[in-house]
DNA sequence: CATCTATACGGAACATTGTTCCGTTTATCA
DNA sequence: TGATAAACGGAACAATGTTCCGTATAGATG
């Protein structure tokens, strides 16, 4: 159990990729890789074969473990760009939306991700040392997003004040887990419902 | 995806073990195999391998697939047992102790039979059908054994009144979820303050 | 433009599992 | 004791993560 991307390297040799000469091909396939394992992770689940992503890829298996030396490295990067991708909508959002048209907006972003993630929960709460860091890089970017989102609404007073933001993301996401199976209404209609409790007792 | 072990048969035949016949050798068979997989998922985590299960029992992998077809229908099986254990020992510490030292027992009790199940969160939300049942039955044999022992501290004024038993299973479930490489002192001092905490404001 | 070399690529081969199959053993009964 | 249905063991198969290494090529150099 060996941790891989240390901060520090021991040795004094730096490797192409960090004196910043990466050769095309090699960030082509990468950014093909991402791609694809997007694609598969969305449709089959985060349990899927390495070969298949692979092959959507465009790709040998051995250029996915050059890039992505363990299969987990793979699911982190993904997962990472996608928290990064929700979180950064909300500026979005804000930006052109009413306040509370922004939240809500953002709230079914957050949802769609989420929802895409399937079996993600499951490597989360497994243990695996490689998926320590998550929880805080989820709550380190999605916080603040959504933070930013209820301060203007409830600034706006389209909202009830006294929310904890934790909270919130940790309920919806509670209430997706088990929606697998049954279809994406009723993730809509509990969000829609989720949100009329939030202006419930609205200021304005 | 087929469904195993249906409620009603579609052949009249039945097979020896439901009528009653079963072999001596069979069934102690079953018992080691129930015994090493406890063992095993408690040392090893629920994921593994079925051969270290079947050589703890002292038995081929043949049998162990005899008597559970799946993988899964061993984790099942075993948890069920583990959930009945952890349910049926309410009733005994009620018996022995005071109405908070029982409840406070009890909540150990469960700690400890939440950690053993290292990766079965994970399972759970993993979605795999083959444990859809499972949060339905930890709910229906958890919720009453928990129920009791509140009732009863409350009837005796030790704790404090307005609580939701769910909450107070899923939240205990929750603190011990990250607990996975700390040490067991981290859950002990957690649920000592989480005790407390119940009867903060306890009548008596 | 030709050549050279570090870098990257592809995919066969290996290791670790879950699962199936079938020849052998054995508990039970007459 | 012998017959036989039931159970057993473990080799063999299949799926999947991971490693290895011969081959191809991007980019530098002359």
């Amino acid at each position: 159990m060996v941790r891989r991307s240390e901060a520090q390297e021991t040795t004094a040799e730096a490797t192409p990729a960090e004196r910043g000469r990466v050769r095309a091909d090699a960030r082509r396939n990468l950014d093909e890789l991402l791609k694809a394992a997007m694609k598969v992770f969305a449709s089959k689940g985060v349990d899927a074969p390495v070969r298949d992503i692979a092959k959507e890829a465009g790709v040998g298996v051995g250029t996915l473990y050059r890039h992505f030396p363990q299969r987990s490295d793979l699911v982190l990067a993904v997962c990472t760009r996608e928290i990064d991708a929700c979180a950064d909508a909300a500026a979005t959002f804000s930006a052109q939306l009413g306040p509370f048209e922004a939240l809500s907006a953002w709230m079914g972003r957050y949802v769609e991700f989420i929802m895409t993630k399937r079996g993600l929960a499951a490597a989360l709460y497994s243990g695996d040392a490689a998926y320590q860091g998550l929880p805080a890089y989820f709550e380190k970017r999605l916080h603040p997003a959504l933070q930013g989102l209820l301060d203007a609404a409830q600034g706006a007073g389209a909202i009830r004040s006294g929310l904890q933001t934790n909270e919130l993301l940790r309920a919806v996401a509670g209430f997706c887990a088990p929606a697998q199976d049954v279809g994406p209404e009723y993730t809509g209609r509990m969000l829609e419902l989720f949100m009329d409790g939030l202006r419930y007792r609205a200021p304005a």
